[in-house]
DNA sequence: TTCTCATGTCAACACCTGTTGACGAAGCGG
DNA sequence: CCGCTTCGTCAACAGGTGTTGACATGAGAA
C-alpha cells in the first residue's frame, strides 16, 4: 500500500528525506506514541537505529517532521477567504487517494493526533501556535484577535479528531458539499466580529 | 495533593470503588495510555495487581471508567438550553478547583484525551457516539442533525483538547463571560438550522 | 482456638520501547 | 592493491508496560 524506494545505496541526504517523509506519514496518521521507531525506519526501509543517529532521538525527529521544509499552511489569505481555506485544510486530508495526505495539512494531522502525548504535546503547542495561531491571528484585529484564532484551531483540532480517529465527518459525495459549507459557516462563527485590518 | 484514604482494610467494593475513582482522575487529566496502572493503583492505595484482578484489564478499566455509574450528560436539556449548556460542559472542568474535574465533564475528559490510542479509541468512539452524539441528535430533526451533533462533538472535543493539553481557552476572570458567550455562539452555529423538534 | 476463604502483596514474566556501541561494508582517493 | 572515511547493520541494553501465578494475611465461622 506504501511503497517507499528500498534501494537506495549509501546516500545519507536521500536516506535522511526517506525517514522524515515515513515518519511524517505515520505521525499524521497514528500520532506520535502510538508509532514505533521500527515501523517508520521499516517504510523508509531502513535500519531503526540510523532515525536515531540521524535525528538524535524520536523528538528531534517529531520537530523536524512539524518544521521542516513543508510550505506554510497560511500564504496570501485574506481575512474574507479564512473560512474557506481552513474547511480546505481540513476536507482535503486525503490528498492523492493513496493514503498520503495531502502535503499541507500533513503538518496539520501531526499536530492533532500528537497533541495528547505529553512528550509531544509542548512541540505540537508550539508548533501550533506559530503556524495555525499567529498566521490567523495576523488576519484578525481587536481585543479577541486571539480568542477567535484560538476557537478557529479548536475546530480544527477537534473536527480533524473526528475524521482522523473516529471516522466521522467523512460524508459520501453528496453530503461533501454541505459540510463543507457547515464548516465554512462554523469558522466564520468562530471569528466572530474581528473585522478585516 | 490529592490523598486518597490509604487506610481501607479489605473491603473488596471499596477498594474497586477507589480504582474506579483514581482511573477516572488520571484518564481524565492524562489520557488512557499516558498513564500507567501502576499510578492509578499507586494513588488508589494499592498494589497495581489488583488492577488487572478486578476490571480483567487496562482496557476494561477504561470501559467502566467510560460508562459506569455517572450521571448522563445530556438530561432535562432543551434545544434551546444546547449551547449554554454544552459550553458550561467545557468550561466547568476545573471542578473543585483541587485538581479534580467536575464529576459530570470527567466522563467528557476522559473521551477526549484518549480518543488518539488506538486502543481506546473505539471504546472512546462509542461512548462519544452513545452518550453525546445520539443525544444531541435526539433534540435536533431534519436531515442535518447528525451533522450538527458531531460539529458540536468537534467543538468539545478540540476546546476540550486545547485547555487540557495546550493550556490554552483559559482566560482569566474578566474574559471569561466573553469566552462563554463565544463559545454559545460557537454551538449555535453548529446547530445551524436544525430547528426545535 | 483453628479452619477457611476472600482479599491483598510480591516477584517475576514476556513484551515493547528508544537508544547506543561494536562491527561490517561500500565508495573513493592514494 | 591499501587506507580511510562514510554509511549502514546487528545485537544488546536499560527502562517501562500490562499481566499472572505463588504466596501472605486479614476477617469471620465452626
Amino acid at each position: 500500500m506504501i511503497p517507499p524506494i528500498h534501494v537506495r545505496l549509501r546516500n545519507a541526504a536521500a536516506t535522511r528525506q526517506a525517514i522524515l517523509d515515513s515518519a511524517r506519514r505515520h505521525f499524521a496518521r497514528e500520532g506520535y506514541d502510538n508509532v514505533g521507531l521500527r515501523e517508520i525506519a521499516g517504510d523508509a526501509g531502513v535500519d531503526p537505529a540510523l532515525v536515531s543517529r540521524y535525528f538524535g532521538g524520536k523528538e528531534q525527529l517529531l520537530k523536524e517532521a512539524v518544521r521542516g521544509d513543508t510550505p506554510p499552511l497560511f500564504e496570501g489569505i485574506r481575512r474574507a477567504d479564512l473560512p474557506a481555506h481552513l474547511a480546505g485544510l481540513l476536507l482535503e486530508d486525503e490528498g492523492d487517494g493513496c493514503g498520503n495526505a495531502a502535503e499541507k495539512t500533513e503538518r496539520l494531522l501531526i499536530l492533532l493526533r500528537s497533541a495528547s502525548s505529553p512528550k509531544a504535546s509542548e512541540i505540537a503547542r508550539e508548533a501550533a501556535g506559530e503556524d495555525i495561531l499567529r498566521p490567523i491571528a495576523a488576519l484578525l484585529d481587536g481585543a479577541s484577535a486571539e480568542a477567535s484564532a484560538s476557537l478557529c484551531l479548536a475546530i480544527l483540532i477537534g473536527a480533524g479528531m473526528l475524521r482522523s480517529a473516529f471516522g466521522l465527518l467523512r460524508p459520501h459525495r453528496a453530503e461533501q458539499a454541505a459540510l463543507r459549507t457547515a464548516l465554512e459557516n462554523l469558522f466564520e462563527a468562530a471569528l466572530g466580529d474581528s473585522g478585516r485590518r
